[in-house]
DNA sequence: ATAATTTGACCCCCG
DNA sequence: TCGGGGGTCAAATTA
């Protein structure tokens, strides 16, 4: 599944390597240049070096320890054109790994990975103060220690003086990065799901992340039944185990989860997947174990009408109980959210 | 071609 | 109004 070197895909990305944000939870556009939001952090701007206006416009989500600046969005200049070739820049040319890696001192690792080319920003720091202390803390796991070091320059402020890079990066580069980053560190998706079952019955689709402040990461999914809006919240810890499930609307269907890859672990559901011409049944019968805080969900009026007024673009009714139109599964251990909690 | 995931951009609330 | 957050959309990617 990852790709490969020499794959197909050539995606032009403008990556910084950029230390400080190792943490950082997102990053907004704005204005001045790029604004990384870090949990804990107070805000960070990033300059950006005038020779780079409008050109860079926002930045993507740090993968690891780093920090992927895109260089052109396509929304300025057309969704076809996505794969900016990022501008040889205006002030460097192109370069291959080997400077940064003279820049960016401790992340050979990450170095290695992306053997491909990437820009690194050197970074100055203005003023610095408070800023560190979340750097030190924080560092996740023993991957990240080693791979990154950044220890010396937090800085609120970044300004780019870049050396760009010509970036061609194959997809392998991405998958460096971000999954292999991922799998070194213990859990890596395929893992966890697999050791923590969060199979309830119903079937899935993902339509959302968010790096919470802190360290878990919520999940978004939505039911994949026609018309059904019920939700799923995951919340994981650094690690990625699952610390919490919550709930948010209620099926209009009955199970069914006939599209499971007939893996051996899932039989009971596939006996209920079966099923799926009884409606009736359904209503009576679907408690299963844990899962049973849906009834109460079911009840409720949620989605009576899914207006729009809050949060993101649907809203729903609030629930009583319930935060954010969420609830959470009780049996999940809703402690406070860092203990993985044992499913089933 | 289809289905699911990824993820930057947005929306909305709140202080 | 900005900025911190939570949640969601949807186009692009992947599988
Ligand atoms: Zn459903």
């Amino acid at each position: 599944m990852l790709p490969i070197e020499g794959q197909r895909h050539l995606k032009s990305r403008c990556i910084m390597n950029l230390e400080y944000s190792a943490q950082s939870t997102r990053e907004k556009s704005c204005p001045n240049g790029l604004r990384i939001e870090a949990p804990g952090f107070t805000r960070h701007v990033i300059e950006v070096d005038p020779c780079y206006h409008g050109l860079i416009e926002r930045s993507t989500r740090y993968k690891e320890e780093q920090v992927y600046f895109r260089a052109l969005s396509q929304r300025k200049f057309g969704k076809k054109f996505q794969t900016p070739k990022i501008l040889p820049s205006p002030s460097t040319g192109s370069f291959s790994l080997k400077n940064l890696s003279s820049n960016i001192q401790n992340h050979e690792q990450s170095i290695e990975k992306e053997q491909k080319s990437f820009t690194d920003f050197s970074f100055q720091q203005p003023s610095n103060h408070q800023t560190e202390q979340l750097w030190n803390h924080q560092k996740p796991r023993e991957q990240d220690e080693k791979t990154f070091v950044q220890s010396e320059h937090p800085s609120q402020f970044l300004t780019f003086s870049p050396e760009i890079s010509t970036i061609t990066t194959d997809s392998n580069s991405q998958m460096q990065s971000s999954q292999l980053g991922y799998a070194g560190s213990n859990i890596n998706f395929e893992n966890q799901s697999s050791q923590i079952k969060t199979d309830d019955g119903y079937r899935w689709r993902k339509y959302g992340k968010k790096q919470g402040k802190g360290k878990n990461v919520r999940s978004y999914y939505m039911c994949v039944s026609p018309n059904c809006t019920a939700r799923k919240r995951i919340e994981t810890n650094l690690d990625g185990q699952i610390t919490k499930i919550a709930y948010k609307g209620s099926h209009n269907h009955p199970k069914f989860q006939s599209t499971r890859i007939s893996s051996a672990s899932n039989h009971l559901q596939m006996a209920q997947a079966s099923s799926n011409h009884e409606f009736d049944k359904f209503y009576g019968s679907h408690g299963s174990r844990q899962f049973d805080s849906f009834a109460t969900l079911e009840n409720s009026s949620i989605y009576d009408d899914l207006d729009r007024s809050s949060s993101g673009r649907l809203k729903y009714d609030a629930m009583p109980d319930s935060k954010n139109g969420f609830i959470s599964d009780g049996s999940y251990g809703s402690s406070g959210g860092d203990e993985p909690i044992s499913i089933y």
